[in-house]
DNA sequence: TCATTAAATTGTT
DNA sequence: AACAATTTAATGA
């Protein structure tokens, strides 16, 4: 089916684009829903579209040559991904898959590209986007040396909201401890322990199968 | 709607 | 990694 126009101004990347763009927007996209546990996409998958989490979380990982499942990256709502996949028309580096119940948005290359060369504010927003992701890497490859567990833990389970996209004090995400624990490259009986501290110190509130964040801005920051 | 059961998730060691 | 405790979801009376 084809998006329609009110899911496309939902998006942080739809704010700066006029009506000819947004309607383009809608025309070229595609919204799909994926049960929990299946593949987006395999790794080497030539998956030739900008995908957006419009409800529900996804994972990014990849198994060593050794075997061992990776973790690298979360994405919950309103998180966009594979543009350097589109943009460089290059097969998937990593698995994708649909932690919860997932409805994706698809937007199709041909789109993409049009958005790419003709809208500036499209542009301005890949810009950022590229940039967060950058830091985000660097951060990762720091914290996975510099801190502690409980530090990581905070920091990755931050990195599930979109800050622009959600003003609000309060947000929640549907991840199990087990879930977040694979983001967090911790073990999850220490992701148990560093989630019951962060809640002591008020950073967040602890449900079944669900977290609730209240402090984002602490856990984005976390240090020892 | 309630009770029973299975499955998932959490908390601990 | 294993275990028990807890919560949810599913089933059927």
């Amino acid at each position: 089916m084809n998006a329609s126009v009110e899911l496309v101004e939902a998006q942080i990347w739809a704010s700066g684009l006029n009506v000819e763009e947004r309607n383009r927007a809608a025309r070229g996209m595609t919204v799909r829903v994926y049960e929990r546990g299946s593949y987006i996409c395999h790794r080497g998958d030539r998956l030739n579209a900008w995908t957006g989490v419009v409800t529900g979380l996804v994972k990014m990982s990849s198994i060593s040559h050794s075997g061992k499942p990776m973790t690298f990256a979360g994405l919950g709502h309103g998180g966009w991904f594979g543009e350097g996949s589109v943009l460089k028309d290059e097969p998937r580096q990593y698995d994708i898959v649909a932690l919860r119940e997932t409805r994706l948005a698809m937007m199709n290359r041909p789109t993409f590209m049009w958005l790419y060369e003709n809208s500036v504010a499209f542009n301005h927003f890949l810009l950022r986007q590229l940039n967060e992701r950058l830091g985000q890497f660097i951060a990762t490859v720091e914290h996975d040396r510099m801190l502690a567990p409980k530090a990581r833990v905070a920091r990755n389970l931050s990195w599930l909201f979109n800050p622009v996209l959600y003003p609000k004090q309060e947000r929640s995400v549907e991840i199990t401890q087990d879930e977040l624990a694979l983001l967090s490259g911790v073990s999850r009986a220490l992701t148990n322990r560093a989630l019951a501290e962060l809640q002591q110190e008020g950073l967040l509130l602890i449900e079944h199968g669900c977290i609730r964040v209240t402090d984002v801005a602490k856990l984005m920051r976390y240090e020892d």
